[in-house]
DNA sequence: CATGAATGAGCGTTCATTCAT
DNA sequence: AATGAATGAACGCTCATTCAT
C-alpha cells in the first residue's frame, strides 16, 4: 500500500516533471519553426534549445512531426475553447469581446500562433484540419449574423459571403505585425482597443458621407 | 557580314529558348515553392517537373537559392512597376484602380506571391527586402490620403496609421484564399467588383446607422 | 561522489574510446591520402577503409579537409618537439643524431608524411605552414654551423647556403624511396647508418683527391 | 591532283594549327596541374585557361587523364634524348655537363616537371613508368661510374648503390625550390654553377680535414 | 572543327531516427 | 529516463563526358 501510494505520488511527480519538459520543449520547437519555418528546424536546434541530448526528443514525442502537431494541437485546443462560446454571441459588443479574446489567445502564444499560420500555408492537411474547420465556425456565424442584420434593416444590403471574409481579413491584417515578430504583442488595453476600432470602422466605415460615391 | 547577322540572329533564338527554358524552370520551382515551401522542396523536384536532369539546373541557375530568389525580384518587379503610378492616384476611384490592378498583379502569377509571402514568413531578409520594402510605398500613400480627408472633412477622425494598416488588410484578406490555392484566381470582371466591394466597405461601412455604437 | 567519480571514469574511457576512433580514421584516411592524394580520396573510401558508416565520420571531425589537417598538424607537432632540440646542438655527432631522429620521426607515420608532402606539392598554404615554417628551422641552424665552421677553418669556403640546402636535400633524397612507398621502412640500424652515410659524404666527399678537380 | 595538292597543304597547315592547339592546350593544363594537382583541376578550368570552349577539348584529347599523359610523355621524350647521351659520359666535367643539361631540360618546362612529380608521388603506375624507368638508366650508369672509379683508386670506398641515391638526392634537392614554384628558374650560368657545386661537393666533401670523423 | 547544352555518376555533407549503455 | 554514437537516406551541387547543331 505504501509502496502503492509511494508510487503514486512519484507517478504523478513523475508526469507532472514530463509534462513540464514535454512543455519546454513544445516552447523551443515552437519558437524555432515561427523564426525559421518546420522544415529548416532541426532536431539538433531544439534538443539545443532545451539543453538536452537529441535522441532525449524521442522520450517525449515519437518524432519531429509530431513535435509540431502537439503545437497545432494544442494551439488548437485553445482557439476552440474560445469558439465555443460563439454561438452565445449577440450583437456588436459581444462580437468586439470576442475577437478580443481570441486576439489575446493567439497572442499569447505567438510562436505558437506563428509556427501554425506558417505550416498552413504550405500544408493542406495542416490548412485543413487545424485552419479552416476552425475558421468556419466564425464564417458561419458572421454570415448569419450579418444577414440576420441586414434583414433587421440595420446592415445596408452588403453581400455577407464577402463582408464576412472581409472582416475575417481585417482581423487577421490586424495581427499580422506581431504575429510575423515585426511588433510586440500589445498590452490588454491597446489590444481592446484595437478589436473596437476593426470592429466600428467595419460598421461605420471612414467616410463622413456615406452612400456619396456608392457605384459611382 | 551575313555570316555576323546569321550568328546574331543564331544568339538571338538561342537567347529566347534560354529565357523560356528559365521561365520553365522558375514557372515550376514557384509551383513546387508554394505547394510545399522552399526548404521542402529538392532540386530534383523541380527537375523532375520540368523534365530535365537536376544537373541541367545548374546551366541556368547557380543554385537552389539563386531561382528562388529570381522568382522574387520577378514578381517584386511586377510589383514595383504598380506602385510606381501610385504618386498619381487622386480619389476614389483611381484607389479602386490601383487595388485591382495589385490583385491582377500578384494573382497573374499566383505561385509566385504565394512562395514570396511563404518564403517572407520565415525569413527576415525576404521579409524587409521584398514585402516591407513594396509595402510601406502604399502605407505611406494611404496615411497622407487619409490624414488629407480628415482634413477636408472628408472622413471621420480615425486614426490614420491603423486605418491604413486595416485598408491593407481587407485587401490581403480578400486575396487570401486565392493565395493560399483554396479558390480558384477570379475573372477580371469579379475581381474589380471584389477590389471595389472592399473600398467601398472601408468607405462607408456596413452599418445603416452609423454612428450609433460608437464608443458604445 | 561516487556518481561523480563512476561518471569521470565513464567519461574517461569514452574519451579514450573516442581518441582512438580519430586515430583509427586519421591512419586510414593518411594510407589514402598517401596513396591516391587528398583530392582523389572519397570520404566514402576513408569511412570504408575504419568500417564505418560515412556519416558517422562526421561525429568525429567537421569535415573531409579537417580530418587532413589533422594529419598534417599531429605530424607537425612530431617534427617540432624534434626541432626543440635543435638549439642545443653542438658538432658532427649531434648532428647525426638529429638526422637520425628526423627520419625515425618521419618514417614513424610513413602516411602521414607522404600525405603531407604530396599536399604541400601542390598547396602554398600547406607548404608554407608545415613546411617552410619547420624547414627554416633547421635551414638557419645549417647556414650558421657551416659559417663557424669554415671560419674556424674546418669547412672549405662553400657557399653556406647553398650547402645547407644540399644537405637538407640529401637528407630528403635518402628518404624518398621510403616515403614514396617504394622501400620498406629501414631498421633502426641501417637507418643510423644511412644518417651518418649522409653526413660523412657531405663532410669529406667521395673522391680521394679532394681539390684535384676543383673550377677544373 | 590539284585538288590533292591543295588538301595536302591544307592538311599540313591545319595539322600545324592543330599541333600548336595540342601544345597550348598542354601548357595550360600543365600549369594547372602543376598548380592544383591533377584531381583538382577541372577541364573547365583548362578550357578557360586557352579561351576555347570545354568540349572542344575533346576534339584535340581523348579526355582530362590523356591531357596529363600527354604532358607526362612528352617530358618523358625530352629526357630520354638526354639519358641517350649518358653512355658517351667520361669524367668529372661531362658529369657536370649532364646534370647541367637535365637541370635545363626539367626546368626548360618547369609546370610539365612538376605536374610529373606532383602525379607520380601519388600514382604508382605514373612513378614506375615515367620517374623509374628513367632514373634507373641514371642510377645504373652512375654505379657503375661509381663502383670503376674506387677500383681506380679515385673515390673513397663508398657503398655504389647509397652514394648514387645521394647523387641524385642533392640533384633533385638543388631543384626543389625551383621546381616548387618558390624560387625562379636560374639563368644559364647560375644554373651550371649550380650543376659544378653540386658534383664539387660529392667529390670533394665540404672538410677541409677529410676522414677525421670517419667512424667516429 | 567548335561549342552550348545536357546529364549520370558521384561528391561532401546533413539530418531524423535508432540503439546500446 | 537520458544520451552519445551510429547511420541510411537524401540533399545541393560538381564534373568529365556526350551530343546535336
Amino acid at each position: 500500500m505504501a509502496e502503492r501510494l509511494t508510487s503514486m505520488t512519484g507517478e504523478t511527480r513523475r508526469e507532472r516533471r514530463i509534462q513540464r519538459q514535454r512543455q519546454d520543449i513544445m516552447d523551443a520547437a515552437a519558437n524555432l519553426f515561427a523564426a525559421n519555418g518546420y522544415a529548416s528546424t532541426t532536431t539538433k536546434d531544439i534538443a539545443a534549445a532545451v539543453d538536452i541530448g537529441e535522441s532525449t526528443l524521442y522520450g517525449y514525442f515519437p518524432g519531429k512531426r509530431e513535435i509540431l502537431l502537439a503545437i497545432l494541437n494544442e494551439q488548437s485546443r485553445r482557439i476552440d475553447s474560445i469558439l465555443a462560446s460563439v454561438s452565445n454571441l449577440d450583437g456588436y459588443q459581444s462580437y468586439v469581446d470576442i475577437v478580443d479574446l481570441l486576439m489575446e489567445t493567439l497572442l499569447s502564444k505567438v510562436d505558437y500562433t506563428r509556427a501554425l499560420i506558417g505550416e498552413a500555408w504550405i500544408n493542406d492537411r495542416v490548412l485543413n484540419e487545424y485552419v479552416i474547420a476552425r475558421a468556419q465556425v466564425l464564417t458561419q456565424f458572421l454570415e448569419a449574423f450579418i444577414t440576420s442584420r441586414i434583414e433587421a434593416d440595420d446592415f445596408r444590403p452588403v453581400e455577407p459571403r464577402l463582408t464576412a471574409r472581409i472582416i475575417h481579413a481585417t482581423f487577421i491584417g490586424a495581427l499580422l505585425p506581431v504575429l510575423r515578430g515585426m511588433q510586440p504583442p500589445p498590452e490588454a488595453m491597446q489590444r481592446h482597443a484595437l478589436a473596437e476600432s476593426v470592429v466600428q470602422i467595419i460598421s461605420d466605415g471612414i467616410s463622413l458621407h456615406p452612400g456619396r460615391r456608392a457605384r459611382a
